[in-house]
DNA sequence: TGCCCGTGAGAGGTCGGACCACTTGAATCT
DNA sequence: AGATTCAAGTGGTCCGACCTCTCACGGGCA
């Protein structure tokens, strides 16, 4: 479990911070919503300089497993886990993933999560599934409240799947993906085929069939895909500019 | 571009650095390979402190976008996309993951990649495959040349995939499980079964027949987790490794 | 009594600039 | 020519001072 190989972390010192909070993890010391020793005293334990702890801790904070909070406490992130959400926009401009790229990932996440959802959920879950579903009629003509009952939908169905890494995969995946539309505004004849479409994946879920769940998801995402193939056809796209030489770039 | 999404960074300050990065990674202004000016520099370009450039640095080193190497410079990352690989370890000691979940995302992601590559590989990918089936038999004894071999398999039909995204996240996922069982060693019995299972998803692959390969990686990876299995309840009484000693901290 | 606001302790955020450690390649010695 | 040395350049660490943000305590006022 010392997996620092691969890892290539930063330095020796950030990597003896990392490791000590691993540790503490590992062993149950520490656990979510937790509070670490302040900088000016942590760093007196591990006789490092407060700078140093400092680089280690933001390592962490980046990988979504400390929480910073200005002028209250450093604490073990207890919210729901999270994989690289942040960074997948950001690799994407660099490695130039392509929207279809994505979304095929979603696709095959999301499908298999309403599968899984289908024949583990609960009686709890499939009450907040009807719920959204419900709020979704609700405000069909509000496009900022339906979207958020439209999320919450999806990420209940995540969850109901029981495997939290896969739900946490989705919501790296749809966090870069909304970012890309975030611009577009839907139109209500979408939401309407939308709302049609969580019905139906909803029934299958409940009803515990899997295959139909799957299919039902699918044909959801599919056609959201159209829809936004559709808009962003109609927008410009910037090119890439080209660069051959490595070197310094002037700032 | 756009003021980052719920981004929760640190500060403002990184969130500096953070932007004004992404936008030159955006507009293609850097790419992987290139370097960045010298911190002292840097810093002063950005009117802010060195301390803070190296904050703002040390985020996008985690997240995989800029690789940092001592005495020489600062670079943005030229490898293959990693999405949380150093992560998901830790995640999932904190959240409690565990190894059939680590497990199902692996089977739903190797089984999905192999389909893909046997629609969308190309002559380049199918030969290192037979390549690699070939020294894998070549390694049939020699259980750490054979994982390499084993390991280079998977990637190539991640990479002939033709989604770097899922490549990457098969990376991340494999990476987690690998730290998990790489105290087992594996029996040449196991061996001389994953060898037949990898001739048979290659000419799925080659053949181009997707639901072949699909079936073909999913009987691999099935038996792979049986024989995982197997031998980690061999070792009872032997649950977790005690780090107690290491909690003295290495100063 | 009870609400409001000032205030200070404590926590993280930023700074600058000295000094250490690593890489690299040019200059020097053999 | 080849091996060795060394200095410049770049990231790594440290110190210690000061700024900013939160929050709770507690006095003042209604």
């Amino acid at each position: 479990m010392q997996a620092d190989q691969a890892g290539i972390l930063d330095t020796q010192l950030t990597a003896q911070v990392v490791n000590h909070i691993r540790a503490k993890i590992e062993d149950g010391t520490l656990q979510p919503g937790d509070r670490i020793p302040p900088e000016r005293e942590f760093a007196k334990m591990l006789k490092i300089s407060r700078a140093s702890l400092r680089t280690g801790i933001g390592y962490l904070a980046a990988m979504g497993v400390m929480k910073v909070r200005h002028g209250v406490g450093t604490f073990v992130s207890d919210g729901p886990p999270e994989i690289g959400k942040s960074s997948l926009g950001l690799l994407g401009a660099l490695h130039g993933f392509k929207a279809w790229q994505m979304f095929e990932v979603r696709k095959l996440i999301e499908t298999s999560l309403a599968a899984l959802a289908a024949e583990r959920g609960k009686e709890e879950h499939f009450t907040v599934l009807a719920e959204e579903v419900a709020e979704m009629y609700a405000t069909i003509d509000d496009p900022a409240q339906y979207l958020i009952h439209d999320v919450r939908f999806h990420r209940t169905i995540a969850e109901a799947s029981g495997n939290p890494i896969l739900a946490a995969l989705m919501e790296t995946v749809s966090t870069a993906l909304y970012d890309e539309r975030r611009k577009t505004a839907e139109r209500a004849r979408d939401r309407k085929n939308s709302l049609e479409a969580h019905r139906e994946i909803y029934r299958a879920i409940r009803g515990g069939h899997p295959t139909e769940a799957r299919n039902a998801m699918e044909r959801h995402l599919h056609s959201a895909e159209s829809e936004l193939a559709a808009e962003q056809s109609a927008r410009v796209r910037k090119p890439r500019r080209e660069r051959k030489a490595k070197q310094t770039v002037p700032a």
